[in-house]
DNA sequence: GTCTATATGTAGATAGAC
DNA sequence: GTCTATCTACATATAGAC
């Protein structure tokens, strides 16, 4: 008797074909795009045929609105909610920009993924970028008192939102051509987005204090 | 005798068909991407039919070729040529980011464009990308040199490099988000991007200035 | 140079056996 | 649930008339 841990539906097993499809999708619809990706491509990163795709997920459109909302979806909440604790601005700022560089590392093709979905369809995905709505009115608000308070320079507080997401998101949508231009690796950047999770805010903090 | 300017061959006549394609194909290829883009909106654009594409320009993938490379060149000689005149960091700093605003609002879809295709090919621009090489080399030895004498704080140049281009190209990249999220304009974006022309070059300066 | 008509390849989707 | 085989549609590309 060698099985000693029989049937017991998978407790340490593979993942289900599901999840499978999805983790596959995921990776190649986020290199190659909606329009660029082949369900057959897709089937073989998940290791079956191009029917079964068919079966869980009834078209290559379905497929995609599931695996993309997902993603979008916990990328748009992690990032606001990082700032539900903070009620000052400084730690307010360092909070997001943790949330969003740590957010990232999971799925650095993301912001490169939300930017061409949104161009190509800027209808879509208006019901995820308004999720973020009061959490976002309420960092301007933070930025308008802290600027009466004297506690920052006079800066128009969506201007200072937008620096904040460009320094953030940026190293991940230019990442082949900063791989490239500083001849680093997959692991050097990682350690260079590691370090700006602290040199971010600093960079910011610095520029706003007054 | 009405005709007083006749056949001079075009003085101010509308563009040759070559440059109707190459404009028509850029602005496709720009929105749609290469994979989404399709050779009969081309030619609709361009107002003339497929079968003159292929006349002018063998295949999808030499038109893509010509209109990107085009582009692509002009992009990095316009931003790196920007540095030439400029021996001290702040003027160069100013320098660099009116060029870089400057030529995203001719193109403003470049950016996007451009970090698709090194996504999807990252040996494919290498050329582009070495092409200002120097100039880049230039830049970083600048910053390592103010840094020496106490002009600016102890910060990485490559980062501080990085987090410029980050606040040059993020807001077209992240345009139609922008568009939604403050519910504004064309000209209401174009006017944000006029002001940035003088607001990021403070901002960077405030943040690294000893 | 510009067109209409057509050939060729390929990708998404379905039918039906197991 | 999973497979093989096939249908259908469409996009690139070519042939050939004008």
């Amino acid at each position: 008797m060698v099985n000693i841990a029989p049937s017991k539906k998978q407790m340490v097993a593979e993942p289900s074909t599901e999840q499978r499809i999805i983790d596959a999708a995921r990776k190649v619809f986020s290199t190659k795009g909606m329009a660029g990706a082949r369900m057959q491509e897709v089937a073989d990163e998940a290791g079956i045929n191009k029917a079964l795709l068919h079966y869980y997920f009834r078209s290559k459109q379905l497929l995609f609105e599931g695996v993309f909302k997902q993603s979008a979806q916990r990328q748009f909440s992690c990032i606001w909610d990082s700032l539900k604790q903070c009620d000052s601005l400084f730690p307010a700022i360092e909070a997001f920009v943790a949330a969003y560089l740590d957010r990232m590392i999971e799925e650095p093709l993301l912001p490169l993924f939300i930017a061409n979905e949104l161009n190509r369809d800027p209808k879509g995905l208006a019901d995820f970028v308004d999720r973020g709505k009061e959490s976002r009115a309420r960092f301007l608000r933070m930025v308008e008192e802290a600027r009466k308070r004297g506690e920052i320079i006079d800066i128009d507080p969506r201007e200072l939102l937008v620096n904040i997401m460009a320094l953030c998101a940026h190293p991940f949508i230019a990442q082949p051509m900063l791989k490239h231009i500083h001849g680093i690796t997959d692991d050097a950047f990682l350690r260079m987005i590691q370090k700006r999770r602290k040199t971010v805010p600093e960079f910011i903090i610095r520029s706003i204090r007054a």
